[in-house]
DNA sequence: ATGTCACTTTAGAAGTGA
């Protein structure tokens, strides 16, 4: 099963790309972040008539999450728990039923600039209550992955320059701890479980030719449970995505699981 | 830091979020 997830930063200027990119990696389940959209106006069909099943999480002009999914989808829930009054679309979990069920977890982690205030006081929030999702899923004892953009860059060998980022939300010392206390509780980087070392991107800003100076950062991660990561065949980065037509500032990664 | 992009309100340019 062949997993992947993409901010694509707009579901309208995608409307080219993205089924391009589906077309090509022929990925099974997709978690998509940043549709931009409310459940309405997504174009369902286009997805549809490529045999994808679509669930949505969406709002209007910005956040929005999706689930693309051609195996069958059971229990899909929206919004991440812990707090009634988030009203920002940023959370979508389904079971994606393989030749054994996953939990899917799709996640758009909140920004955090300008950091101190609050929106950085919301993406803390919001770490935490991610983390206590996984401690109640990881007592499940069941396969489950949280994919998607976590706008966190966990060390300094996930930015071209580690320096340029010191005192932005991505990267501030709270938001790696909250970063690897996900990892403390047993969870795995799939990426980092494949592939080690420096000068592995999945964002490059529209700003400053970041892209033609590879001047990327690692923010989008599929972080496995236990019984999920023993299913792990491979991680890659669609890197090349960003040098193509009209491109997202952000790529997709993906996942081979056993499953 | 900035050689940008996508969205909204609202009908042209400005604000916002990233």
């Amino acid at each position: 099963m062949k997993i992947a997830s993409f901010n694509i930063n707009g579901i309208k200027a995608r409307i080219e790309t993205l089924p391009a990119w589906l077309d090509e990696a022929d990925p099974d389940v997709v978690l998509l972040q940043e549709i931009k959209s409310v459940d309405e106006n997504f174009p369902r069909e286009i997805f549809e008539d490529r045999g994808f099943t679509v669930e949505t999480h969406g709002q209007k002009g910005f956040n929005g999450v999706a689930i693309l999914s051609k195996l069958p989808l059971e229990d899909v829930t929206r919004g991440l728990p812990g707090n009634n009054d988030d009203t920002q679309a940023r959370y979508i979990e389904a079971t994606v039923i393989g030749t054994r069920p996953v939990r899917l977890c799709g996640l758009y982690l909140p920004n955090g600039n300008p950091a101190p205030g609050p929106k950085y006081d919301y993406k803390l929030a919001w770490l935490h209550r991610l983390h206590a999702r996984a401690n109640d899923l990881l007592a499940l004892e069941e396969p489950f992955l949280m994919g998607g953009d976590f706008n966190v860059i966990p060390q300094d060998e996930d930015a071209k320059y580690p320096g340029a980022w010191s005192d932005d939300a991505l990267a501030l010392p709270q938001s790696r701890a909250a970063f690897r206390r996900m990892l403390h509780l047993g969870l795995t980087d799939a990426f980092r479980a494949r592939t080690q070392g420096p000068g592995h991107y999945t964002f490059w800003d529209y700003q400053g030719g970041a892209w033609n100076r590879n001047n990327g950062i690692r923010i989008d991660h599929m972080l496995l449970s236990p019984h999920c990561a023993d299913l792990l065949t491979d991680c890659q980065i669609d890197s090349a995505v960003r040098g193509g037509d009209k491109p997202s500032d952000h790529v997709p990664i993906w996942v081979t699981l056993d499953a």
